[in-house]
RNA sequence: GCGCCUGUAGCUCAGUUGGAUAGAGCAUCCGCCUUCUAAGCGGAGGGCCAGGGGUUCGAAUCCCUUCAGGCGCGCCA
């Protein structure tokens, strides 16, 4: 049940009857405050202007052709021409009795799906993950999931980075390591000290420097040696991946991984199609397309290069190629793409220049999904105490380590098995959900405290809620599957929680249309809110029988509702903590 | 030099694509535990929306401009 869209199309019809364009938007919003209504309708001041009649007079001529008396028990004209709108309580009684109902909440599935293609998380195999690929893979998550559960079809795209010339460096140090009769299994247990290890020798060594750009050119030219050590390396390499995305509950599995390296075969035909269809300009002995969407006021255009001097393709080259394969293979109706917004440039150029190559059809969407840097609280990228880079593992680590001390000290007499997991899934969704609760577009701060608090928009305050309201559920010892009866909604805190209740789909759908988490945040932390303050007003097991069963409902209510959202986030819920 | 992004309360952030008196949380101050988890709830103070100009019934939001910061800009990804 999307209240919005019910009236925003109601509002419209009427608009159009009343004499307005048939596109004319009835801009129908969640009102700005309680006395405006709980929707308000803001299209009639600029409908009224191009008609050129006074907006008051057309938003009358627009409710006498309205007929809302089935969902709102008042709509009246305010200032200059707004329509608020005040819904009706037995209506919402109704619809939440139904919607306790549904396995999924009442929220519709798409009438049409569309194949999605959502490339995330993507990696660099050559070192292990980082502080930096966390926004991209828990939020393209979040959005995986959300598009899913309203019925679209899916397709997970892990573009990891396994080639490339620093593989030249790591496949030499793996074959001076084999012949030091080292452990290779071992000596990959930690990418990060491999990887500086190899970077070393390829510094100081002379020697090592001119082999690994041997194996550069003996892995590209496809030696089966070689690859097989490649192979060994990358396989190591993404096994850390999946324990990372096991630990931070993220659904890629190893079917979603497709490499760089996929596209190799094809690199040639990328740019042969570019050539055959006048795009190439040889510049500097290097394979470019110049396009004018890409000039500055001087006429100066930046250029794409698909093809180096020596004949080598980059990754410019390769995301064209992934482009034509999801078209032609995937056939996609839309891309997502979760990548840091310094590549902004790169994704324009590339979805330009895919479209005026054929490579994607023009009713194809393709959105760059940009995020920010994650920083310290000192103002600049994020950064371990000694300064080097975080690895996501031991950040996770620290996280679940952090909250199990948060949780011990207020429960000592828990049990230390439940203590451990409560510390981890608080851990863990502490550390996602201040990620996918800031908008995406901006940097933010990584700060430890303010992600464990319990206070404010956080992880812990909405699971702490969620679990008052599952105790509530254990304690009343009612069948609460069968539980039935009439929603009261007298009570103004209990009519505020019914109305946000309501409103779960509307977020659900903004995050599906804008890949922005953070709007599906701000509504369960809101809905978390309205549910305290409803708890703290109304009591619930203590209400004589009738009552009892209504906030009960509204309470059961919440929990699926909190827990489905939540589950869209890819955040565990806690029945205790 | 050119281009993109950002600038909102002391701090961290929202602001539904141009709507009504700009909102939360933290911090500060005041109040609430003999009743369902006080890891909670209620209330108060706190703003030249970086500055200036414009567009219109109406601007934090759109346009121009200045300032400050970040990031990109032909052979790394």
């Amino acid at each position: 049940m999307n209240i919005q869209t019910l009236l925003n199309n109601r509002i419209q019809q009427a608009m159009v009857a009343a004499g307005a364009a048939d596109d004319a938007p009835a801009l129908v919003r969640q009102s700005a405050k309680v006395q405006f209504g709980d929707y308000q309708a803001n299209g009639m001041m600029g409908v009224a202007k191009k008609l050129k009649t006074n907006p008051r007079e057309f938003a009358q001529k627009v409710l006498d052709l309205l007929d809302l008396s089935d969902v709102a028990d008042k709509v009246e004209i305010a200032g200059p021409g707004f329509i608020n709108i005040f819904l009706k309580n037995d209506w919402m009684s109704g619809a939440l009795a139904s919607l306790r109902k549904s396995a999924r909440l009442d929220i519709a599935q798409v009438e049409k799906a569309q194949t999605i293609v959502v490339d995330y998380s993507s990696p660099n195999l050559a070192k292990e993950m980082h502080v930096g690929h966390l926004r991209s893979t828990v939020i393209g998550d979040a959005v995986v999931r959300t598009l899913e559960f309203l019925g679209h079809n899916v397709v997970r795209q892990n573009h990891v980075g396994d080639w490339g010339t620093q593989f030249g460096m790591l496949l030499a140090y793996m074959e001076r390591l084999r012949q030091e009769n080292t452990e290779i299994s071992m000596a990959l247990s930690d990418l990060e000290t491999f990887y500086r290890a190899a970077k070393t020798c390829f510094d100081d060594d002379e020697a090592f420097a001119a082999r690994a750009r041997e194996l550069v050119v003996s892995l590209q030219s496809g030696d089966e040696e070689c690859l097989a050590l490649w192979q060994e390396f990358i396989n190591i390499s993404l096994e850390h991946c999946e324990a990372t995305y096991k630990t931070l509950g993220v659904s890629l599995t190893r079917e979603n991984v497709m490499p760089e390296s996929a596209y190799n075969d094809d690199l040639h035909n990328v740019v042969a199609a570019l050539k055959e269809q006048d795009l190439l300009q040889e510049s500097n002995g290097a394979q470019c397309v110049f396009m004018e969407e890409f000039a500055n006021k001087e006429g100066e255009i930046t250029p794409v290069i698909v093809q180096k001097t020596g004949g080598g393709f980059l990754y410019a080259t390769t995301d064209l190629a992934a482009l034509r394969y999801r078209q032609d293979v995937l056939n996609f109706d839309r891309g997502l793409y979760f990548v840091d917004a310094r590549q902004s440039l790169h994704f324009q150029q590339i979805y330009t220049l895919g479209r005026k190559a054929g490579f994607v059809k023009p009713e194809t969407s393709l959105e760059h999904m940009p995020f920010g840097t994650v920083m310290g609280t000192d103002g600049k990228p994020f950064k371990t105490r000694s300064g080097t880079v975080a690895k996501l593992s031991d950040l996770l680590a620290e996280a679940q380590d952090r909250a199990y001390q948060l949780v011990a000290e207020k429960n000592p007499e828990m049990e230390e098995d439940e203590l451990r997991n409560i510390g981890r899934v608080v851990g863990i969704a502490s550390v996602k959900y201040a990620d996918l609760s800031k908008n995406r577009t901006s940097d933010y701060v990584f700060n430890w405290d303010t992600m464990l608090s319990f206070e404010g928009n956080t992880a812990p305050y909405l699971l702490y809620a969620y679990s008052r309201v599952a105790s509530i559920v254990r304690r009343s010892e009612i069948d609460v599957a069968n539980l039935t009866g009439d929603i009261s909604l007298a009570e103004s805190q209990e009519r505020a929680l019914a109305v946000k209740l309501m409103q779960f789909e509307e977020a659900v759908q903004q995050v599906a249309n804008d890949g922005m988490p953070h709007n599906l945040c701000a509504y369960l932390y809101e809905l978390a809110g309205t549910f305290m303050t409803f708890y703290e007003a109304c009591p619930i097991l203590n209400a004589e029988d009738e009552l009892k069963n209504s906030r009960l409902q509204l309470a059961l209510n919440t929990a699926s509702t909190l827990k489905q959202g939540l589950s869209l986030l890819g955040i565990e819920t806690l029945e205790r903590m």
